[in-house]
DNA sequence: AAACACGGCAACCGCCCCAGT
DNA sequence: CACTGGGGCGGTTGCCGTGTT
């Protein structure tokens, strides 16, 4: 390709920008503004006697003579969100410095190569994938072993039924496992060659009056939504993520309560609203907004018999027929996640899932994102300003199966 | 004191996307 | 529809200061 076509004028300086440099150009763009940035070094050449491309340029003045810069050391709080926006977002580094007031990619690219990246994997967490490294190096090898037509058959042997699923709730090691010195993880064989998306967004339901729990629970989910968002990632096509965006249009305030902190909620849009690619996914039958109260009943399966939770009956809604949201037709060449088909009606409630999952929701902030990370050690970080929950991985894929009997 | 290693950082390079023609 | 140029982005390079041997 060769040298941008600014470039090729004679002349033009490279390298380090002088402190004179600097001055001409910060004169040139207060009084006239950058505009067209090809033109700026023609503009400025001629008013200032600067010898620079329209790049260089450009660069200069984003990177370092913006007045709007923050100087000075990351702080701690920075450096979490840049990790936490990085298991979301990949390496885009202009969007994960959209949300860093101040701070521009290149100092957050070049944070992340230089310091943070080593501290992860100190941390014993492979920064790419934000994943521990030994559950990766299992990944890897169990890839390795699966010959190409059990790859391709692993979605079929997802299909649901009771014992698969009471398998993807089983965190005991997998005998035919290979052992790995201090690494008590062991990922779900069925997954682990599958996985596209990484990041699951979830609305949180801890303004879900009436409804009891303080997460969302599969139910509510299923009630709630009648929108989805799936944000590919370009640069990892295993960290892409997804988003159940709850119902705009129904008549309880939970939904409405839901949609409002997703709109609120900075995470949700660096992940879906300001993302390149994101599709949102809009089922041509909306989710009829029913009466919450009622659906407190709900059946799930294990290994023996189906069973009820407390509450009264729930003859009428139990989870939406997929039939009545078409959005399997998409995501059926989407995302091998739900290209499971409807064959059951298993579904769990809400202390059977918290109990299965092991989640703790020991979450002293009222106003947080929380995130369970990927290993079973349900680390929570947390983000300010929104209320969600965002589940990764090995979450949503628990999530998934479950859901993909739905959809 | 000199050589070397390392980390931080600024800047460049090459590519991609997209609007205009 | 194809081409072109500008803007933007991520990867990479190389300089420089500091610490270590």
């Amino acid at each position: 390709m060769g040298r941008h076509s600014c470039c090729y004028k004679q002349k033009l300086r490279k390298g380090l920008w002088s402190p004179e440099e600097d001055e001409k150009l910060l004169n040139y763009i207060t009084k006239h503004g950058h505009g067209c940035w090809s033109s700026v070094p023609k503009l400025a050449g001629i008013l200032y006697g600067l010898q620079r491309c329209g790049k260089s340029c450009r660069l200069r003045w984003i990177n370092y003579l913006r007045p709007d810069l923050k100087r000075g050391a990351f702080s701690q709080q920075e450096e979490n969100s840049i990790i936490e926006l990085h298991a979301l977002l990949g390496n885009r580094w202009s969007q994960i410095a959209a949300q860093l007031p101040g701070r521009t990619d290149n100092e957050i690219k070049n944070l992340w190569n230089s310091s943070l990246k080593k501290k992860l994997r100190q941390k014993g967490i492979d920064p790419n994938t934000h994943q521990p490294l030994c559950e990766l190096a299992e990944i890897n090898d169990k890839d390795k072993q699966l010959p190409a037509d059990d790859k391709s058959n692993i979605l079929k042997k997802t299909s649901v039924g009771s014992n698969e699923v009471k398998n993807l709730f089983d965190d005991t090691p997998n005998p035919n496992s290979i052992p790995i010195d201090n690494c008590n993880y062991h990922p779900l064989e069925n997954f682990t060659s599958t996985s596209k998306i990484n990041n699951c967004f979830i609305p949180s339901s801890d303004h879900m009056v009436g409804l009891g729990g303080s997460y969302l629970s599969f139910q509510q989910l299923n009630y709630g939504i009648n929108n989805i968002a799936l944000s590919p990632n370009s640069n990892n096509n295993n960290n892409n993520s997804l988003c159940f965006i709850p119902s705009t249009s129904g008549s309880n305030s939970t939904c409405s309560q839901m949609m409002s902190e997703l709109n609120s909620s900075t995470m949700y849009h660096s992940m879906f609203q300001t993302a390149p690619n994101t599709k949102h996914i809009n089922p041509s039958n909306s989710i009829s907004s029913g009466d919450v109260d009622g659906i407190q009943n709900w059946e799930f399966g294990n290994n023996n018999a189906s069973k009820s939770s407390n509450g009264s009956s729930c003859s009428n809604i139990n989870f939406i027929d997929h039939e009545d949201i078409k959005w399997s037709e998409y995501l059926n060449s989407t995302t091998p996640f739900f290209q499971q088909q409807h064959q059951s009606s298993i579904i769990y409630n809400d202390n059977e899932v918290k109990q299965e999952m092991g989640f703790i929701n020991n979450r002293d902030e009222s106003s947080s994102t929380t995130i369970w990370n990927n290993s079973n050690s349900h680390h929570q970080q947390h983000f300010e300003g929104a209320n969600s929950d965002i589940y990764s991985n090995k979450d949503l894929q628990r999530f998934s199966l479950a859901f993909g009997q739905t959809l």
